[in-house]
DNA sequence: TTGTATGCGTTATCAG
DNA sequence: CTGATAACGCATACAA
């Protein structure tokens, strides 16, 4: 006994099934799967004799012959309120198209990125959907695998060079959408948390940022802008740098939610007034964001629509059958104006 | 071609690598699993080409043979925090032991939870990771699998009644403390948000929550118990009708932070003064409750803790060559004491 | 030390 | 209408 390990009792097979009734196994199966050319009172026995049996084909002998699987696999950087609703958006997905979903976790770490893939590739799920760890970048092992015409569909964080499908948020508007809000309620020194530089979420939020400070006319402050993990402590030290300083900024836009409390506990804690001294914008809505005092603005997306919308991406390219030539998608966002931003009366409270 | 749908360049099999090397399929498999009676020239030169053609061994293959597929299937009620730090541990202990880890979300629902189980199954999970939906009432499909022998581990949320091996909580202990702190800072009237009736968590927390007024000595007012789902608003909606009230509470307890923020935002609303006129304490202790203001108190649990130990519980049934008798293993809660909930400056902040 | 044959559970392709 | 058999990819008992 080499196969280790405990085994529940045996399920029934087709072949118990067509013992019992003394048949062929290929009548049985051709009964259960409504095939032409069968006995109405053959069918009748073997559906009873089923019954009795309780027998259920066996999914692992049927992906042998078809090399499927029904089973997609998902890799995310962590499951914070963001990935938690995409997670769910891609399971209701795969509930609906008939798939079952692997789910592992990165922990916002490249390597464990990569043995993931290899866990679920091991497991032969039939695609993937990846949203990339933060300190991602060589993106050779998806690039072996789409060379091979495997299914892959990338999320939020996407690697800009890969060719792939993706879904994505139109960063560059969604920080244009804050900055622009942010100097319209007067602030002029606006700093930027803007989270791991190699990701393309960052970039793009970035360059949403720089290009709509310089739409306005304002200068550039390289010293403003601070790179750093998503780490509230981390966002909280460096306000606290950033409110030591002479010419301390009049707003903090960040990358996302979790720096962006960070920031509004170091303001809170040194008694600077909010928004009317510093003004707060976070990115990703999250509904603790609107709980806080003051609740804080935010860039709002719909993670659980990116992610069926993914699903939706792979189960399409799963049931094709030819390889569909990659797309990207992109997501518009909303701003979601709340106390922390908002100084004058002539924008609409949202 | 019934076998529709699109599929990648097939992978190389132990057949291509025999064939190359004009030797038999079986010495290839010796060679690769390092079994003895194998030429060392044969080995170096299966090695080579298996390199050489990518050949990776066919799991599904294994499965079949083995009719196991290193997979657990777990069910869990949604992906708040609770529950996504649950499923984080599960897949790091998932991922230490050799397994993959497949997620379904109940979303709350019974009926969910049973297409959930189905699907599992079929996919011929090795074993099952269940906390049960909050309007989860019958057991039988469980008991059904586990008279089979089928492995399942239920963590949290666990029916009471099904004889299985189980992760919980002492939820009595938690609400007890929690009780207890509130007693002890002088509050009499203790209005409690409940949670689904029939989930072992309320049911437990309840006897925590009656046995210690008892214990001190307080009449148990059942119009101060409100039974509900675990939804925010239905909390807010609820807390004003106890605020209404001529005799109103003093301090409000829930069986979860997301009832106790929906507290916190009618108190609030109405202006009235936390701790001073109503002291709070939640269950779970998420880190949205410590950034309120005030800061609430809450009954602490590490989910991270209760998922590896369940996943842990589920391995060594699946590694183990018997069926292994059912067991309980109950873990201790710590109330983490507040702002919300601090009248005095006997205990000390937690 | 290596090769052959059988089986895991099912479907598909033939014959009958 | 039904049955026998090959095949999916691999492990393994048995032969050589």
């Amino acid at each position: 006994m080499n196969r280790s390990g405990y085994r529940p009792d045996k399920p029934a097979t087709i072949k118990d099934v067509a013992r019992a009734l003394n048949i062929s196994i290929s009548t049985v199966s051709r009964a259960l799967r409504n095939m032409p050319d069968v006995n109405q009172d053959t069918r009748q026995a073997v559906l009873r004799k089923v019954e009795e049996l309780d027998y259920q084909p066996n999914q692992i002998a049927l992906s042998l012959i078809t090399q499927k699987t029904h089973t997609i696999g998902v890799i995310i950087p962590n499951l914070d309120y963001f990935f938690s609703m995409a997670v769910r958006g891609i399971d209701d997905m795969a509930l609906e198209t008939g798939y079952t979903v692997m789910i592992c976790q990165s922990n916002e770490s490249f390597t464990r990125e990569m043995v993931n893939t290899q866990r679920l590739m091991k497991g032969h799920v039939d695609g993937l959907i990846v949203s990339n760890a933060s300190d991602s970048i060589n993106t050779e092992q998806y690039e072996r695998l789409l060379a091979k015409n495997f299914p892959i569909v990338f999320f939020d964080r996407a690697n800009a060079q890969l060719n792939a499908t993706k879904v994505i948020l139109d960063n560059i508007s969604g920080a244009s959408q804050a900055v622009t809000h942010l100097i319209e309620q007067g602030c002029r020194r606006i700093a930027y948390l803007a989270g791991p530089a190699n990701l393309s979420i960052s970039q793009q939020r970035m360059i949403g940022y720089k290009d709509t400070l310089q739409k306005f006319g304002l200068t550039i402050d390289e010293s403003l802008i601070v790179y750093s993990e998503f780490d509230r402590d981390f966002a909280y030290r460096s306000t606290l740098a950033l409110l030591e300083r002479p010419d301390r900024p009049d707003a903090i836009f960040a990358v996302s939610d979790r720096l962006i409390v960070g920031a509004l506990l170091a303001i809170k804690e040194k008694g600077i007034k909010i928004p009317e001294d510093i003004a707060l914008v976070g990115f990703n809505d999250e509904p603790v964001v609107s709980l806080l005092s003051p609740p804080i603005s935010s860039v709002a997306q719909s993670a659980f629509d990116m992610g069926r919308l993914a699903a939706k991406l792979l189960v399409d390219q799963l049931n094709s059958d030819h390889v569909l030539p990659p797309q990207t998608i992109m997501l518009k966002p909303t701003l979601k104006k709340r106390a922390s931003s908002i100084r004058r009366f002539d924008p609409p409270i949202g």
